[in-house]
DNA sequence: CGGGCCTATCGTATTTTTACGATACACGAT
DNA sequence: ATCGTGTATCGTAAAAATACGATAGGCCCG
C-alpha cells in the first residue's frame, strides 16, 4: 500500500507487541502462514486480521492469495529499510 | 526510565513524526537543546514537554539540568540496540 | 448447488494518544 | 524577596488505536 513510509510510518507499525510477535513468527516459519497466528497470539481472530492489516500498510509484510486461504511472509527489504532509515538517524 | 525496553516499546516512541523530528534535531545539533524545539516544530510548549518525555522514557534521549534550563540530548547507544533489536528480528 | 472453512470488513465500546491552555515550579538575575 | 525565563504537570477535549462479536465474501469439496 504505501510505497515510501517514514521512520515514523514503519515504527508506528511495530510499536505493538502483537504486531511484534506477529512479524518474528512470520521471519522465523519463512514461507506463509495465516490463520495460525490467531492461535499463537491471545486475540481474536478480527483482531489479528486488523494488526495484519497495518502491517501489510506498512509494507513490512505481504499477503498472497493461496486457493482458500491467504498466506503471509514477512518482506526482508521493507525491513532492511527501516534498519537504513535508523542508521541515518 | 525503561531499562531494558522492548522493540515495540522504541518502535513505538518513534511512532509518532514530531519525535522522529526530536530526534533526528538533537543528532543534529549534538549537544543538548531544549525550547529551541518547541520554535522548530508547529506545536504548544506542553505537547512538545509530553514528546520530550516519551523519547525520555524509551530511552532514546536524557535531559541533564543545566542551570535554569533542562539540556536534552540523543542517546546514541539506545539508538544502536534499537538497531540491533531490529536486525536480531 | 450447498456446506464448511478461512479471512476481511463493519459496527461498536473502551482505552490510549495527541494536543492545548492554564498552572505550578525551579532557577538566575535584578 | 521579586521578577522573568524555561519546563513540567494538570485538566480536559478530540482523535486515534485496540479489541471484540457479528457479518459478508471467496474458495474448495462433496
Amino acid at each position: 500500500m504505501n510505497h515510501d513510509p517514514s521512520l515514523a510510518t514503519l515504527c508506528k507499525a511495530l510499536g505493538h507487541p502483537a504486531r511484534v510477535a506477529i512479524l518474528r513468527h512470520l521471519l522465523q516459519v519463512d514461507r506463509c502462514i495465516c490463520g495460525e497466528i490467531v492461535n499463537i497470539l491471545p486475540l481474536a481472530q478480527s483482531t489479528v486480521s486488523q494488526h495484519l492489516k497495518q502491517l501489510k500498510d506498512a509494507g513490512l509484510i505481504r499477503g498472497e492469495i493461496e486457493g482458500p486461504r491467504i498466506c503471509y511472509c514477512a518482506d526482508k527489504d521493507r525491513l532492511t529499510e527501516l534498519k537504513n532509515l535508523i542508521t541515518a538517524l
